[in-house]
DNA sequence: CCCACCCATCGTAGATTTGCGATAAACTAT
DNA sequence: ATAGTTTATCGCAAATCTACGATGGGTGGG
């Protein structure tokens, strides 16, 4: 491989917030701290199997995860990922910072 | 239009570094502040062509800018821009920390 | 049992991305 | 002039992304 690990996994968050749908659908989560598919697709200028599929790319990204809650299905940021692509991002600035200063 | 201008501009920034490739070209830039294509071109396993290419991109996104110094370009980081990215980045997850410890 | 609701998935179309080799363009040096 | 160096651009192919409508699979209510 010829990319570091967190190169990869910090090109993958990247990859995941590449769109500004997505971003709105984060934001949207932390705003309401988990809500249902319905309340993100009225929000969202899409139909919905776009949305569905913008809340897969989150989730194969591991930036959210979702459970049944009969009929609906309720979506939640997943912290713990969500705080390794902060660190990811910090550092990647923060790293270059420090070296800008030399 | 339906997202924010903030959204528009993150989204835009995050999808540039959404390539591993990109991310090291960036950090090899900081690391060397600024560098010919040649020196990137030799740490990178891609064709020259493909190299020039993620140069592009990283152009257009306007995180570097290249100067002609014949016979060859520089590349440095766009501080400004770099800093409104890192920015951006920040406010994305601190906002949502704010919203989440409530 | 059937209907309505909610959401995921399928199939499709068009745009974009990623990669390559080949070529062009600009400049140096001989 | 010619040849070499450096980088951008072109043309192309394959893969991925974005969006939609239609369909399917659960679940709960009548």
């Amino acid at each position: 491989m010829p990319y570091t690990e967190k190169q990869e996994r910090l090109a993958r968050y990247a990859k995941a917030l590449g769109h500004p749908a997505r971003l709105f659908i984060l934001e949207f989560l932390e705003s309401q701290s988990c809500c249902f598919v319905g309340n993100i697709v009225d929000e969202l200028p899409m139909a919905q199997s776009t949305v569905s599929q913008h809340l897969k790319e989150l989730k194969d990204a591991r930036l959210i995860q979702g459970s049944i809650e009969p009929p609906r299905v309720r979506y939640c940021v997943n912290r713990e990922n969500w705080e390794e692509a902060k660190a990811l991002f910090q550092g990647f600035f923060k790293e270059a910072e420090i070296i800008a200063n030399h």
